[in-house]
DNA sequence: CGCTAGGTTGC
DNA sequence: GCAACC
DNA sequence: AGCG
């Protein structure tokens, strides 16, 4: 459909049929390989000229494998005792840069030694606890109990929106003491607001939710002391997959921010809503003694060290990490001369530093700036819009979210490989991270940029093109913050509906928690037509970041 | 004991 | 289908 | 992690 052959000069199109792979005739070792990544394999090999075989050949020019298998494995699933010295032996890397980059690559860099079966890493396990990961442990108690039997539980409301007219309110946080009657369940991060909900009954009550308040603190914290601890242990778990845990940390830092009063007390603590007995010993421990000694457990641990040094590798989390972990690796160094590295990674291994500095909003006013430029050579209408923290009015940013799209509704269409392109020529793009540019239905393209003149670091940059009648919703995806999109999406869920970045739904159906029809779209032409959709008051940018 | 968001891309 | 990311 |  869209594929629009503008007739550019240039050999822009995206469907060029590449034969770059013309002359590789490959036997591809399927250990440790999944099914459906070796089915890509294949197909793409195929599609770029090259041809593979299930055995070894005389014809056989390559040998593709995992650059973590024996080389004596090789041998024995081949039943050989050597590989003749005129087939190129290189790991699968090899491959998905040929892919990449649409060319026929070097080998050097992949290729893997034909004798020494590389002496392995230690992989020692050290004793010492930390249950790394809970959540395996939680899996073991799977639930052998309940089995499939679902039991239907009448499936709600839904259908009718309701449309708060109210239209005012400015929440105003009242001081106040405690109270907050609403027991709304989750999410609500008390401290009351009385919004001035007209109480329709049959609803949910909404005002306690945190995407219906602003996150605009009236109150400088107080209770930073505390937070801070726990901020620190929410980075532990996040880097241990502890991802569970860590949302339940992160649910009482948000609380403990907002309360008006210093915490001095377990009951008080306790009494806070998302802070539970183990929360409050936790921030007891800190106000009597001002450590956390589970912290400075953690911090002392070498695992938990590494893993948070290894998953600061953008493309590299928790799973993977603790994989390389297993595998003795414990420095970058180690990584970059012995563990089997993804692009991603690769790219975010050259750029470590860089990428975990965050830049100010001038300079990522800069780049938001570069890329509009770039798109209105393309079509002088399209929008290009910095979202994320940078619209959220943050003094830094981690990365720049950049959102494009056309009024017209079909001009957004089939332009990614032209703007990726474009920026590269002008050498602002450096490197790609994920980009399926051979895809016309291309969505996102995440990147490395850097801006001319000395002493630039290289920054992150997200690019999303959307068409015009998702925008609203893209928009509220893309500004966040994260935390904001969970709690509305969230609510939508409790409400009958589903919210993503591309629709506003009602009338789901779910049965549990799983989606059985995805309902039907709400026309949301703005943003604050998808908040009013679900109840809560309109929240500009600045006061989404939660 | 189940839930704590919903989506795209890489491999 | 999982991992990682937005 | 906490909550219903
Ligand atoms: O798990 C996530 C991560 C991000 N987003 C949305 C909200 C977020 O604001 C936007 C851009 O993501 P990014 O990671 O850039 O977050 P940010 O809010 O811009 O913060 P930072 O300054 O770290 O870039 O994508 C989500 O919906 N879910
Ligand atoms: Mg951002």
């Amino acid at each position: 459909m869209d594929n629009k052959k503008r007739k550019l000069p240039e050999h822009f199109e995206t469907e060029v049929n590449y034969s770059f792979l013309n002359g590789v005739n490959a036997y591809i070792l399927k250990t440790g390989i999944e099914n459906a990544r070796m089915k890509i394999f294949k197909t793409k090999l195929t599609k770029y000229g090259g041809s593979f075989s299930d055995e070894l050949t005389k014809d056989t020019t390559h040998i593709i494998m995992e650059a973590n298998i024996e080389i004596t494995r090789l041998l024995s699933i081949l039943h050989v005792k050597t590989i003749p010295d005129h087939i190129n032996l290189i790991n699968t890397n090899w491959l998905s840069r040929c892919f990449r980059e649409k060319s026929l690559v070097n080998t050097d860099n992949f290729i893997i030694k034909r004798n020494l079966p590389h002496s392995k890493p230690d992989v020692q396990h050290d004793s010492k606890t930390f249950e790394i990961n809970p959540e395996d442990a939680v899996c073991e108690n799977k639930k052998p109990p309940v089995s499939g039997t679902l039991k239907m539980s009448p499936v709600c409301r839904s259908s009718r929106i309701h449309i708060h007219e109210s239209k005012q309110r400015k929440i105003e946080e009242s001081e106040s003491g405690k109270s907050s009657e609403y027991e709304t369940s989750d999410e609500d991060v008390k401290l009351n607001a009385k919004v001035s909900v007209p109480s329709t009954e049959g609803m949910l009550k909404k005002g306690n939710w945190v995407c219906a308040q602003s996150s605009l603190n009236p109150i400088p914290n107080i209770n930073s002391h505390i937070t801070e601890k726990l901020e620190e242990m929410v980075k532990k778990y996040e880097s241990t997959s502890d991802k569970w845990r860590a949302f339940g940390y992160q649910k009482a830092i948000q609380v403990l921010k907002k309360h008006p009063k210093q915490v001095t007390t377990w009951e008080e603590a306790k009494a806070l809503p998302a802070i539970g007995a183990k929360l409050a010993d936790k921030i007891w421990e800190i106000i009597e003694s001002g450590g956390l000694r589970k912290l400075d457990e953690f911090k002392s641990n070498e695992e938990i060290k590494t893993l948070e040094l290894f998953t600061n590798v953008w493309g590299a989390g928790a799973v993977t990490s603790r994989q390389w972990y297993q595998q003795g690796f414990r420095t970058l160094e180690d990584l970059k001369t012995k563990a089997k590295l993804t692009h991603q990674q690769e790219v975010g291994l050259k750029y470590y530093d860089d990428l975990l500095d965050r830049m100010s909003r001038e300079e990522a006013g800069e780049i938001e700036e570069t890329v509009r430029k770039t798109v209105e050579t393309i079509h002088p209408e399209l929008i290009a819009q910095a979202c994320g923290s940078y619209r959220r009015g943050k003094p830094t940013c981690g990365d720049v979210d950049v959102l494009v799209t056309h009024p017209d509704g079909k001009s957004h269409k089939g332009i990614f490989y032209n703007l990726i392109l474009k920026l590269k020529e002008q050498g602002f793009i450096t490197d790609d991270l994920v980009s399926s540019e051979s895809d016309g239905n291309q969505q996102k393209y995440l990147g490395v940029c850097q801006l001319p003149g000395k002493n630039r670091l290289h920054r992150r940059l997200d690019i999303i093109i959307v068409p015009y009648d998702e925008y609203a919703c893209a928009l509220v995806y893309f500004t966040g913050s994260a935390h904001f999109n969970r709690s509305l999406r969230h609510l939508a869920k409790k409400c009958g509906m589903s919210l993503s970045n591309h629709a506003l739904r009602k009338d789901v159906i779910r049965k549990g928690t799983q989606k059985i029809y995805e309902g039907t779209v709400v026309p949301t032409p703005t943003e604050e037509s998808v908040m009013t959709c679900l109840g809560v008051p309109y929240r500009p940018p600045d006061e989404r970041d939660h």
